[in-house]
DNA sequence: TCGCAAACTAGAACAGATTCTAATGAGTGT
DNA sequence: ACACTCATTAGAATCTGTTCTAGTTTGCGA
C-alpha cells in the first residue's frame, strides 16, 4: 500500500534536492521552526547511523530514538525509509557541490575536470564506506525521485562544459555527461562490493571521460 | 547475521553462472538428480511470480509453495531472496545469449552491433516489465557476486570486437564495453522508474556506443 | 482566553524476510 | 536389514519496515 500516502505532500517546487516536507501544501505554513531542527536532527541521526553498520544499522525505529521523535512523526516527514535515505544523499551531494565550488577543478581539459569532480566524489565516498554503500544502493532501488544522477550530471555539465547547466545544454551533451555519471555510479558499485580499487576506478573513468567528454 | 551461513557452501568453480548448490562441497555429490528438479521448480515458480507483481509479488513463502518445497528447503537453495533474484536474472541472460547466437547482431559497426544487442535485451525486458523492475532492482542492491555486468560486458566485446572474450581482451576494451554496459544498465533502470522512453534509451546508447567503441 | 486543526507521542498491530526447532525421509556404507 | 548422515518438512519464532490508534501538545485565529 505504497499508493495510500495521502498522509502529507510535498510542495510544488523544492528549494532543495528532494524534501519531504512536513506541512499542509497550500496556505500558512509557519509551524516551519522546529520543525526544521527536528528534520535535520532525523537526517543527522540516520546519518551516523548508516556510517556506523551501513542501512541496516539505520533502523527506523533506531533513527527515531536517536533524533527523539516518535516513529509516527518518523514516518510523516519521510514516508519510507528510502525517503529519508535520499535525504541524507542530497546533504552528502551538497557538501561535494560545495567542496567544488571552494576548490574547483583546474584541469585543462574538460574530460579531466570532469574525472577530477568524479574522483573527489569517489574519495569523500570511500571515507565512510558504510555510509556510502548503504546510500548508492537504496538510491539505485529507490521508487523515489532521486535528483540523484541528474545532479551529478549538472555538476559535470558544470565543470566540465565551463559552467554550462543542465537547462542551457543540449540533448548531446547532456546524454554525455549522463552517461559519464552512470559509469561512475556502477564503478562505485562495484568498489563497495569490493570488486575494484581506487585506481582502478580512476582508470575506468579518465577512459571513458576522455571518449565522452572529448569534444563537449 | 548473513555472515553466519555455513549451512552449505558453493563449489570452487561454477559451471554456471551464479549457482547456490545445496549439496556438501566435498566428495560424494549423488543426490543431484531430485535436487536439480527442485531448483529448477523454484527458480521457475520465482520467476512466474516476479513476471506478474514483480519483486512484492515473488515472496519466498509463495514460491516456496509453488515450487513444492518448504520454506527452509527453498532457503537452503538460495540462502536470501537476492540469490533467488539472481538465479532469476541467470536464466534471463541465457536467454539473451541463445537469442544473440540464433540470429547474431550484423551491423557494420562494432558500435552498431552492440547498439543492436543492447536494444535487443530492452526490448526483451520491457516485455516483462515487473520481472525487468524486480530482477533489475534487486541485482544493483545484492550483496551477492553478481555476475550481470561482467556477462554483459563479455556478451558486448564478443559481438563488436567480432568474437573477442573476456580473456583475450585487452584492459580498455574491457573498460569501454564495461562502461557501455554501465550506461545501458542505469537506463533500463530510468526507464523502469518511468522517466525515460525507448527511444530516449536508444539515442542514449547510440551516442555512448559510437564515442566508446568507435575503435574497438 | 477559548477552541480548533494539525503535529506529536507512545505503543500496539501487521507484513514479509529470515531463522530456528523438532520430526521425518532418503541414500550410503556395513 | 541396520545405523548414520544429511536433506526436507511443517511450523513457530524473530526481526524490521510500515501502519494504525488513542491521547497529548502546540500554535493560531476568533
Amino acid at each position: 500500500m505504497r499508493s495510500t500516502q495521502a498522509t502529507i505532500a510535498a510542495p510544488p517546487s523544492d528549494s532543495e534536492g528532494t524534501m519531504e516536507n512536513p506541512s499542509a501544501p497550500g496556505g500558512h505554513s509557519v509551524r516551519t521552526r522546529s520543525q526544521h531542527q527536528r528534520r535535520k536532527r532525523i537526517v543527522q541521526a540516520a546519518a551516523a547511523l548508516a556510517s556506523r553498520g551501513g542501512v541496516e544499522a539505520m533502523q527506523m525505529r533506531t533513527v527515531a530514538e536517536r533524533a527523539g521523535v516518535a516513529l509516527g512523526t518518523l514516518y510523516r516527514y519521510f514516508p519510507s525509509k528510502m525517503d529519508l535515505v535520499v535525504a541524507v544523499v542530497g546533504e552528502e551531494l551538497d557538501l561535494l557541490e560545495s567542496s567544488i565550488e571552494r576548490r574547483p577543478p583546474s584541469a585543462a581539459t574538460p574530460a579531466s575536470r570532469a574525472v577530477d569532480v568524479l574522483m573527489r566524489a569517489t574519495r569523500g565516498l570511500m571515507r565512510e564506506p558504510e555510509l556510502a554503500d548503504a546510500l548508492i544502493r537504496s538510491l539505485i532501488m529507490a521508487e523515489v525521485q532521486t535528483p540523484f544522477g541528474d545532479r551529478m550530471t549538472g555538476l559535470l555539465l558544470r565543470v566540465s562544459a565551463d559552467g554550462l547547466t543542465l537547462e542551457e545544454a543540449g540533448e548531446e551533451q547532456i546524454d554525455l555527461a549522463g552517461s559519464l555519471a552512470s559509469v561512475w555510479v556502477q564503478e562505485l558499485l562495484e568498489m563497495l562490493r569490493g570488486r575494484r580499487t581506487y585506481d582502478q576506478i580512476q582508470r575506468r573513468i579518465e577512459t571513458a571521460a576522455a571518449r565522452l567528454l572529448s569534444d563537449i
